[in-house]
DNA sequence: CGACGCTTTGACACAACTCAACAACCGTGG
DNA sequence: CCACGGTTGTTGAGTTGTGTCAAAGCGTCG
């Protein structure tokens, strides 16, 4: 429980300085940490139970189900990353959410949360606007996928996985560990899980990168990015109070 | 700007009950209306002009530039949405803005809302929880579009088009203005024009919808949902406030 | 050891893109 | 009023990327 506050404070610290009191609620919104087993699905879309989570270790997906009965996975969440606060607050889970690994979340209470609104608005208000803040990144991401071949897309998504990575100190300059099968991948991308062997195989014998077992090689960084066409996000932080 | 000033005002009230001085707050942030001409590019993604708006009547999108050079059309919003707030909020307009038909919007001024995290944040945070609706519609679109045939695509975004212009009496039971060129169409489908034309074509012979001149006519609603796979978006409102 | 999940590869089919050309429409100016 | 150019819509032919089906190689775990 101290660490997933602490994760979530630092998050909401790059945009709004917080008092003590407002540190003090915030971690009172949060229960201890819970094990979750690898393939448990956390949340449901549709559900309505009101409860999100921060991931703290481990690794998971959000996704939305599509009405051929498959999967879009929406974002790989990296520790530290909230889950969910928005279904919470709007009362219906718009999304699903499952580990992936063995993982260890915390929970967030919706009755304590809603409290908040009124109790602390201003923290409310930085929560809202560190998930408003992730959310341009799903966008990012999904625009990214809409218009890119297969082979931008997947590279398009390990740089930005490894750029994400990088920031919570999960990935080293030349690599990092990711588990996802090829069929985690296809869901992620929007392609089939055989095409993104062959697309994987493509990037191998281009040089760039390599995911062998768990382990993802970056070979080529420069180059990587370039096919990738990916531009830095320039999001700035820092909005609220002086 | 009265106009402006209550279709967001309307909107808030979906998630939040707002005290007088709260809507008195609300009305201060906008300025008068600006009439736009049709092509205007009211906000281009990067730049760091600190304003929003607020659609008053008239077509316009909000877009993403692509690598390529092209742009992936986000959102087409309807009188009354709001667009760039989050760009504001963060500094760095993650989105640009177009008028595609001459328009009229209400500017909403940068400086004047930073004051309203600290003055009245409980406002501030009814305005991101709003933020974070429109974007949960956007991921929406998003996802709809990545895993669809381009005839699906087609006809779910039609079908959704239709759904959120009725809400706002823009739309009969049956047909509704768009003035939308099949360019811009496929920008905003993840298509090429010509094969908008041709799922177009397809889409009419079926006997499912028409798009002539700048007219939709639907001619088989249920048909089309089914074609679209729609599903209705569950999402409920009223989260604070008792 | 066997069973299972994941990866890899090949052959084939089809959806969507590109290029190229032409037709319809619309506003503008002679 | 008509002629004009530019924009938008329409259609065909050929190409390419990606999905589907089928099957074989690996690894791992029980």
């Amino acid at each position: 429980m101290p660490h997933g506050s602490s994760f979530l404070a630092n998050k909401l610290r790059k945009f709004v300085r917080l008092s003590d009191r407002e540190l003090e609620c915030l971690a009172q919104l949060q229960s201890s940490t819970v094990d979750v087993k690898r393939g448990k699905e956390l949340v449901r879309e549709g559900q309505t139970g009101h409860v999100a989570y921060i991931l703290h270790s481990g690794w998971a997906c959000s996704s939305k189900i599509l009405p051929d009965g498959g999967r879009q996975i929406i974002t790989f969440p990296v520790p530290g990353d909230c889950v969910g606060l928005r279904s919470m607050l709007l009362r219906t889970a718009d999304h699903s959410f499952s580990a992936l690994t063995d993982a260890v979340v915390s929970r967030v209470e919706a009755p304590r949360f809603a409290g908040v609104f009124d109790d602390s608005p201003r923290l409310a208000a930085a929560i809202l606007l560190a998930i408003s803040w992730d959310e341009a990144l799903v966008v990012e991401h999904l625009v990214g996928i809409v218009r890119r071949s297969a082979i931008e897309r997947t590279a398009h998504f390990f740089f930005t996985l490894w750029h994400r990575l990088r920031l919570v100190g999960l990935a080293t300059e030349t690599e990092f560990t990711c588990p996802l099968s090829q069929y985690v991948l296809a869901d992620a991308l929007g392609l089939s899980a055989i095409h993104v062997n062959r697309v994987l195989r493509h990037l191998r014998e281009q040089g760039l990168m390599t995911l062998k077992g768990k382990l993802v090689v970056i070979h080529d960084a420069s180059r990587l990015k370039e096919l990738a066409g990916h531009q830095n996000s320039p999001i700035n932080h820092r909005v609220m109070g002086a």
